[in-house]
RNA sequence: GGGGGCGUAGCUCAGUUUGGUUAGAGCACUCGACUGUCACUCGAGAGGUCGCGGGUUCGAGCCCCGUCGCUCCCGCCA
């Protein structure tokens, strides 16, 4: 039906009868001429209809046909005179002047524009969602979807040629007590009983590797049903992959590998492998187990200068065994006194009592605590002139998330992130396990088949909070790109953990039986990771929201504006799955 | 579950502070003019449940209460 796609055409075609196909996608009649764009995912093209190469009926046509209609053409490429040219079009050297339109399928006038009006904003979120075949349409999402597409190929391309077997695991799977509620589906032949969506192919996957499968991966969806943010949707996709026989390292380096080839798919320089961080080092230094290298403001230690201070109660939390930590900020003590209040506030909304300020001037060290501190403060904190410190005196586990927000919103105003500089770091030795603040119960930081560090092996008895995971996440530019783990292929060791995790042998058996009775069956030394490929595709598109990556997504209420769901259901449907609607209180639809 | 923002013509927005005649603009749409435009231009026209419900008032787009939708954040997301 077509010779051509609209942005594939240029002075090379010169001469050239073609046929088009497309949506009109702005119109300029000017009388005795009239132009027309004709778009598809490729580009921009203009249409010329004009009496000395199109019949009357052709030029009626074209007059009166509407923006967003689809209209088949038949026409001659030909040049542009020089002056007529549109250096901002990649087709803009050519027109195709057209001796026959066809008009295939009618627009009505669109619920709003698809081609971008100077000044104009996108229009509403609702709108968009609700109209989703219309948002489509436009350029930055078509480009964006392109692009998704493109890091997809290269994923499956990467791993085959490196022996992964892309295979599929079930959407029907067991409801897990674990992590995030569970989307249920209720099963008609067992009334009373449900299947739960997956959260992830976690278990299948181990299954595979203890099936001999030892080189999985699988463009994985994912189903949690938690509230959502700009960066998270209640359906979402993993690259997921898991493989045997292998290590820490062996898993890193394939994952780095295929993040730099991502990456240069989209045209950004990166190269593997990426810097290596341990947990405790991203703790201490930055706060935070996925820090921003993008730029510095590294916390340190300074408890031994505010040991020999006079502050009451920085000397009572030192006595506690607490330590003062905290930040220098180079250009710092130019911040206004309303600026630093901020930063308190910041400190204060992550959890700390308080944001010890200095600053150090020309004539001193500066700040409410200053005539407390030794006369060489200033030079023992190491602060010069025209520095802020910034110090927080807590346990570290108030500490660290505290300056980890005052350093990212000091790096924010301070204008010190750079945009041209990203910064990949992929961080290693995570905990097996964090204590619940509440009741001092033991959660597992990645999952309960996540194998300990094998030189931490005597601390499960000792101090089962102390021992390291070989755990991992790859960072980029302050984000979690994805994370993994080696697991327990051991199922002693496995029922070891379990029990250290509060899940006696029956719940073990009745949740993970079936993972327990393969590791007993002869399983391989595995090990996997995960990545977002929404976030991926969203930083490496530049949008904002996973939203503008996802073809169809769900707005932050979890509904589907354009085929409206979730929905009711006949009361037929609901009796034969055994089920029957509860009203809360306060009442509900 | 909690907090913030937004909701006025098909679209993007003014108007809401301080309640007062017939609610405006740009774009889109309809009609007319126009042979080199590319955000074409020019002229004319049509287009409104001011999200919805209730209240206060002589009078509500504007004030109050409730509610729905979209969105951002906290909680939550092994």
């Amino acid at each position: 039906m077509r010779t051509h796609t609209c942005g594939s055409l240029t002075l090379d075609h010169v001469g050239q009868q073609v046929r088009l196909g497309g949506w009109v996608h702005r119109s300029r009649d000017l009388g005795g001429l009239v132009f027309l764009d004709l778009r598809d995912r490729t580009g921009v093209v203009q249409l010329a209809f004009g009496p000395a190469w199109s019949d009357a009926n052709t030029l009626t046509a074209a007059a009166a046909v509407g923006v967003e209609s689809v209209i088949v053409i038949e026409g001659t490429v030909v040049a542009r005179a020089e002056q007529q040219r549109n250096a901002d079009m990649s087709t803009g050297d050519i027109d195709v002047q057209v001796t026959s339109v066809r008009v295939v399928g009618a627009a009505s006038t669109p619920a709003f524009p698809v081609a971008p009006a100077k000044g104009d904003k996108l229009p509403s979120e609702e709108l968009r969602l609700r109209h989703r075949y219309l948002d489509l349409r436009r350029a930055d999402l078509q480009r964006n979807l392109m692009l998704r597409h493109k890091l997809t190929q290269a994923t499956r391309r990467f791993l085959d040629s490196r022996g992964f077997l892309e295979l599929e695991t079930p959407i029907l799977t067991k409801p897990t007590p674990e992590g995030a509620r569970d989307y249920l589906v209720p099963s008609r032949v067992h009334p009373g009983e449900f299947y739960a969506l997956p959260q992830s192919p976690q278990i299948y996957k181990q299954l595979f590797m203890c099936a001999g499968y030892d080189r999985y991966f699988q463009i994985a969806r994912c189903f949690r049903d938690e509230d959502l943010r700009a960066d998270r949707q209640p359906e979402f996709t993993q690259i997921d992959i898991e493989a045997s026989f292998v290590g820490q390292e062996d898993i890193l380096s394939t994952a780095e590998a295929l993040i730099a080839e991502l990456w240069r798919t989209a045209g950004v320089p990166a190269e593997s492998p990426f810097p290596r961080m341990t947990y405790a080092h991203a703790m201490e230094h930055y706060g935070c187990d996925r820090p921003d290298l993008r730029y510095g403001l590294e916390l340190h230690d300074v408890t031994p200068v505010f040991a020999a201070s006079e502050l009451s109660f920085v000397q009572a939390a030192i006595a506690r065994g607490e330590r003062v930590r905290g930040l220098r900020v180079p250009g710092g003590a130019a911040l206004s006194r309303k600026q630093t209040d901020d930063l308190e506030i910041v400190a204060k909304g992550a959890g700390a009592s308080g944001l010890i300020v200095v600053k150090r001037t020309e004539t001193g060290l500066d700040g409410k605590v200053a005539k407390f501190l030794a006369a060489d403060a200033a030079d023992q904190l190491g602060l010069a002139v025209g520095e802020l410190g910034l110090y927080v005196a807590a346990p570290d586990h108030v500490a660290s998330p505290a300056l980890d927000r005052v350093r990212q919103t000091v790096a924010q105003r301070l204008e010190l992130i750079p945009s041209d500089v990203h910064a990949f770091v992929v961080v290693t030795d995570f905990p097996m396990f964090e204590k619940d603040p509440n009741t001092g119960a033991l959660g597992a930081v990645h999952h309960p088949f996540t194998a300990p560090h094998p030189e931490d092996l005597a601390l499960l008895d000792s101090a089962p909070e102390r021992a390291r995971a070989l755990a991992y996440d790859i960072v980029y530019d302050g984000l979690e790109l994805g994370g993994g783990s080696i697991r327990i292929s051991d199922s002693a060791l496995q029922a070891r953990i379990f029990s250290l995790l509060g899940i006696d042998d029956v719940t073990a058996q009745a949740r993970f039986g079936f993972l327990l009775e393969a590791l007993r069956a002869g399983a391989p030394p595995h090990g996997g990771i995960a990545f977002g490929l929404d976030r991926i595709t969203m930083l490496l598109a530049g949008a904002t929201s996973l939203r503008d990556v996802i073809a169809f997504p769900k707005t932050t209420a979890a509904r589907a504006l354009f085929e409206g769901a979730p929905s009711p259901v006949p009361a037929a449907d609901l009796l034969e799955l055994s089920l029957a609607v509860a009203s809360r209180s306060g009442g509900n639809a």
